[in-house]
DNA sequence: TTGACTCACCAAGATTTTTTGATATGTTGT
DNA sequence: ACAACATATCAAAAAATCTTGGTGAGTCAA
């Protein structure tokens, strides 16, 4: 089933929400070495937990990370389809190629 | 000159902001078949002028889309630099392939 | 010059997102 | 069982973003 316009653009806009702020983008960073568990991502970025708690619940939520648990920890983990996913959908905004296609001299 | 780690984050949170709205990724999306003016946009959208500004001042702030007046008219255009910079932001966010990092059995 | 028109911008209000501090859940080691 | 720990979640406050209605600047045609 191919997805509609209307649910596209929520999804892109969803996916690109997630991207849209530093502290996530901060979080990327460091995970992009590999898991983490919260406690180190705390610890490197000196954030309170309840903060990244909730930005990489923004992250999971987006499918941009996947969590682990294990014991008392819970690791977290870049989610490759999704960047793939990201990629497609920003090509699916970019301007499409039309030969010539004249400016407008006048309009409305 | 290198861009700092900061810059770039703070770049990549500007351009993924300016993606992660349904209603400027709307107007990116009747943008993609060339150029348009506002009065073109207002009535694609059906929705108020000042808020198209608005919206429109968000994408041009972030290098998304350029502007040219002519006479009453102002024309906005998709800029195809802007979109080549976000895949390539996005692309220092994706996970670096590394060979074989084992996952953490304990943690802290 | 006047009036109609296109658009940017501003201020106020509405809505959404983010931060903070507190509490709850489950885990581990003693 | 108990204490220490890792994490999620919640409510309230703070901050940021978006919408709306209004105004003003510039352009054009009559």
């Amino acid at each position: 089933m191919t997805p509609t316009h209307a649910s596209v653009a929520t999804r892109t806009a969803e996916i690109f929400h997630a991207l849209s702020d530093e502290t996530r983008i901060e979080l990327i960073h460091i995970l992009r070495r590999g898991e983490k568990c919260v406690c180190d991502l705390t610890s490197a970025l000196d954030a309170a937990q309840s903060r990244l708690s909730f930005h990489l619940k923004v992250l999971k939520d987006a499918g941009l990370v996947t969590d682990r648990k294990q014991g008392r920890w819970v690791h977290y983990e870049l989610n490759d389809h999704a960047f793939a996913e990201a990629h497609r959908l920003l090509t699916g905004l970019e301007p499409q190629v039309v030969p010539h296609l004249k400016k407008a001299e006048g309009c409305c």
